[in-house]
DNA sequence: CCGATCGACTAATGCGGTTTAGTGGTGGCG
DNA sequence: CGCCACCACTAAACCGCATTAGTCGATCGG
């Protein structure tokens, strides 16, 4: 069991004050190149690496940045899209030697005392907040708390009296100065074009002939939810079609719920003939009533499923699915904490635009239920 | 953006000095009950919270442990395992206000260089390690950095000359006195009862008539993989089953590999009756696999899925699982965890056996296929 | 030729806790 | 009465690094 060298040992080993060993090895100035070269070398040698300890205690920086994840116990699960988020926050983190303090609790209230803890401890320099939703307290903690933050998916409208609807974060508007560090808000975000994405399905499906369509929606507090069903609103009018043909109905994202809305949707006296599920679980749930209640997909009913995985290929048929770039996703938030930490503005920045990846489970409307 | 409040600040308005105030927060002698009681009070009122930095560079406890899952990217996915086991971790660890860092990496060769530099940044007390494996090197450099560390589950032999076979811990027999702290050998691990699964289900199978069976294996590097495949043997051999029989073919885990073994066994001239898949994705795939050949189950084909997750309910038939208490497994290595940084012995724990839960995917083996 | 300037480096201080070594007052006991 | 043990508490050192304020010798401009 090695002692860990200091700064000292260094120092000593190459004969010069700690101070100089600091300056050389954080690449400031004081010390000449070949002082520099031979403090970086003795370094190398001892294997030194700085205590994140001290350096946090001095530096007012620990180096490390947080993620909460509020769910019950009982909804973690069969889910692809969190790990892949996470991996692609690592690659970057990791990159700048930021180390990830990663935790799960039940709900929102529980996530605003973890941030209020990782802050009094100072153990956190920022953090990455997902499933914005609607009335979200977060934000307006972080802000307050002066926790540099980015959001994973574009907030709703905040919380409280101050709650204006309307575009709530417009990418040049409320830009600080350069060097505005972390004063101001320093919550800033990055979103997904679920938009865009929708009207991808939509397009799809009405191509195929589709005019009853059902979104089986996710929980309706998340931000994304909302602005899913009201992109799915406003490319189905586009088109001529009102909430009697194309509507969306909300879940819990569980699976017993998504069969549950699925049965329920087509039991109707003039059902969808296509379904588009918020994920890939409730997808293959719905594919599985379909197929108890012996309704042939894609014949008779297509299905589309909003995130792709493992999951939409092991069903049959297999699912045409939405496939995002999650782990890039991850990236991209990650880059943006890092640059708002380094001081950079806070500002809103936008992933590449999903794919859908027709398969086998949408295929043209059964010609007989157009009305 | 509130100032966090210092030891300094209690101390001034409770008068006393800052190390009466470390004293009484701390609940170390040397100050009277009622003193004790208004330093609790003042702190209480500011909102203190001991900067972590400043605590783990004169403490030596960083109060963080880590866990670093190795795998590649692309395997990441549909999995309720991890999420499941790092909720149950949190749980036991927020309790005692212990922050988990958390790392996802490409190999076990990154795995190790990260324990070495959280080691060398003495960022965390201590690890958790997840998937060992047959040759694993990580227990021997943790042993060397001396880094706490418990496994989930058991190690397998280690790597090395000095790899010596057999019962590789032994509850009593290395237990260090009792306030031998993080000396000798901190490596200690909790268990699950693979081998007294296994056996449930082949009682299972075997109970309805089946003679054929064949595991759909996961990772043959993975300890776990070969428990299940050794204890697989030894119940079968137990019942007069050979290896043409009852035997094991190893995958990656995944669900391609798991369709491409189900395939390939199915296609036998004298096919299995029962498969056994090591996890729900593979036990999903080969049960379409089996739908697209045409072969019913279970009345042809019993499918057996270790671990239970929605995936398993979501297909038809629902598949018969082993359903194990994650969460449980999790808390059980954070209690382990715990107990080894505060100075307690590394032990083994076993966690609750796995409950078998019967459902659709099971049945009488065909009569006519015996021999 | 001398003071000003600059580069290279050292000494000292602080971050916010923990911990060890005092310090002063009190009470018990011979 | 005097010595010592004991208690409640304070002062100071320390953890490992960053940073600021010097120090010292060489160079340079006038």
């Amino acid at each position: 069991m090695a002692r860990r060298p200091t700064i000292k040992d260094i120092a000593r080993r190459a004969g010069v004050s700690e101070s100089a060993v600091s300056f050389a090895l954080n690449d400031r100035p004081g010390v000449s190149r070949d002082t520099r070269a031979r403090i970086r070398r003795v370094a190398e040698e001892l294997g030194w690496q700085a205590n994140s300890a001290a350096r946090a205690l001095s530096g007012e920086r620990s180096g490390a940045v947080g993620l909460v994840l509020a769910r019950p116990a009982h909804t973690l699960g069969v889910e692809s899209f969190f790990l892949q988020l996470v991996s692609g926050i690592q690659e970057v983190l990791s990159a700048a030697r930021t180390a990830l303090l990663f935790q799960v609790v039940e709900d929102v209230d529980a996530e605003c005392a973890v941030y209020r803890r990782w802050w009094a401890e100072r153990r956190v320099d920022g953090v990455l907040v997902v499933d914005p939703r609607t009335g979200d307290p977060r934000p307006a903690l972080l802000a307050e708390l002066g926790l540099p933050a980015v959001t994973i998916g574009e907030p709703g409208p905040p919380a409280g009296p101050s709650a204006v609807p309307g575009p709530s974060a417009v990418p040049g508007a409320s830009v600080p100065g350069p060097s505005t560090g972390a004063g101001a808000s320093p919550v800033s975000s990055v979103r997904a074009d679920d938009a865009g994405a929708m009207a991808q399905v939509l397009e799809h499906l009405h191509g195929l002939g589709h005019r009853r369509i059902v979104h089986i929606a996710g929980l309706p507090g998340l931000a994304h939810t909302v602005r899913r069903m009201e992109s799915l609103r406003a490319e189905a009018e586009r088109r001529g079609l009102g909430p009697d043909h194309v509507r969306s109905v909300v879940t819990d994202y569980s699976d017993a719920e998504g069969a549950a809305a699925t049965r329920r949707v087509l039991a109707e006296p003039r059902p969808p003939t296509a379904l588009v599920y918020d994920n890939d679980v409730m997808a293959v749930a719905g594919s599985a009533v379909a197929a108890e209640l012996g309704i042939p997909v894609p014949h008779r009913l297509s299905i589309v499923a909003w995130d792709d995985s493992a999951l939409c290929r092991v069903t049959h048929p297999r699912l045409t699915a939405l496939v995002r770039d999650t782990a890039g996703f991850g990236r991209l938030a990650a880059e943006e904490l890092l640059s708002v930490l380094a001081g950079g503005p806070a500002g809103v920045r936008e992933s590449e635009r999903p794919r859908l990846e027709p398969r086998e489970s949408t295929a043209p409307a059964p010609a007989h239920t157009d009305s």
